[in-house]
RNA sequence: GGGGGAUUUCCCGAGCGGCCAAAGGGGGCAGACUGUAAAUCUGUUGUCACUGACUUCGGUGGUCCGAAUCCACCAUCCCCCA
């Protein structure tokens, strides 16, 4: 018998992070970050990291911990949440993933065994130098001499992927596609529900998102910014320095755009974002879905209980 | 008052008689995603009965076998001279 987890999924501001908490309320349950930014520490507007008052009506794991210059990755991710689900778990309680990073959730699920291949950070800057040199064709070439299966499944303009598969190949002498098939013959540790929340209105979603920008702004996020900028995040190269809000910030410090124009971009990378996320979640795993159009947080709560209380 | 330049598909912007439903970019929409994922990449984007037809390039009328492209007038905007 499988342990049984919850995941609450969905697209940004949707409202993932309170219906967590009111589900580890009535279900003796805890939270686990499953969001690639809302991991890092001083890093809080401009992710929408639940306050002190959310943090403190449900136990959280996972949330501000990670140094934003420090780069961070799935594969860091995978697991820190092993074992915080396994201490959960041991406690007799329920553990809740809440977040919108699909691929972290996906791999922690997929139970696979990460093969040790490292990142070498000299062999992506050669490659993208030879992509840049000879091209974007030239580099898949190399990678179809050595795993043509990968190459016909990634693009040869996915400079970033074929570096990967290159690399995974560089550091451990084992083909990409080789991997991938082997890890698809382990099944997960656990029974995961899935709980998504979507907008069936776009308009709708999308209005909460300009909203939401409209009050990081005055809850200060160009401060929060201009520290992360001091600290020297941006510079680092960091996965922290990918995180929407910031980067569109830093057009209007370096005066290349008018604040306003920097907050549309802000606002218009959400969007995209969440439409991203949609089309993840769409496409993977069993999300139960729960529509969230003219609904309060009292009616999704009482349908995501039913949901919860039937499986477990 | 006189002279010059503009007006293109949701936006910016090429085109300057046929190969134009009209380059390119942006945005929109859809999709992919197995150790960088709030990242990266792909497709599509006038309408339809969609290997073809129809309507579009400020407006109206011309020239021509044929016009977004040439001519005339009108409208709006910009610049220069007064």
């Amino acid at each position: 018998m499988k342990a049984k987890i919850l995941a609450v999924v969905g697209p940004t501001v949707s409202g993932k992070s309170a219906l967590a908490i009111e589900i580890a309320k009535r279900f003796n349950g805890e939270i686990i970050c499953c969001d690639s930014m809302q991991i890092y520490k001083q890093m809080n507007i401009g992710t929408a990291k639940p306050d002190g008052e959310e943090l403190n009506s449900a136990v959280h794991h996972l949330f501000d911990f990670a140094d934003p210059k420090v780069s961070f990755s799935c594969a860091d991710y995978i697991p820190l949440a092993e074992r915080v689900v396994e201490d959960i778990l041991s406690r007799g309680k329920l553990p809740i993933f809440c977040g919108g990073t699909g691929l972290y959730l996906d791999r922690f699920l997929s139970g696979a065994e990460f093969e040790s291949t490292e990142v070498d950070e000299n062999f992506r800057r050669e490659m993208n130098a030879f992509a840049l040199e000879f091209g974007n064709e030239a580099l898949h070439q190399k990678l179809r001499e050595i795993d043509p299966k990968s190459a016909d499944e990634i693009h040869p303009n996915n400079v970033k992927r074929v570096i990967r598969a290159l690399e995974i190949y560089k550091t451990s002498g084992r083909t990409k596609s080789e991997i991938d098939r082997e890890s698809k013959e382990f099944s997960s540790k656990y029974d995961c529900l899935q709980i998504g929340i979507k907008y069936e209105d776009r308009e709708l979603l999308y209005d909460r998102i300009n909203l939401r920008v409209d009050k990081m702004m005055q809850a200060g996020l160009i401060d929060e910014t201009r520290k992360l900028l001091e600290a020297g995040v941006f510079e680092a190269n960091a996965t922290a320095a990918q995180a929407i809000g910031y980067k569109e910030l830093l057009s209007y410090f370096n005066n290349e755009k008018t604040l306003i124009c920097a907050v549309e971009d802000l606002k218009m990378a959400t969007r995209r974002y969440a439409k991203r996320q949609m089309t993840w979640f769409s496409a993977h795993g069993n999300v139960n879905w729960l529509v969230a159009d003219n609904k309060n947080i009292a009616e999704l709560v009482f349908e995501a209980e039913q949901i919860i209380k039937e499986f477990i």
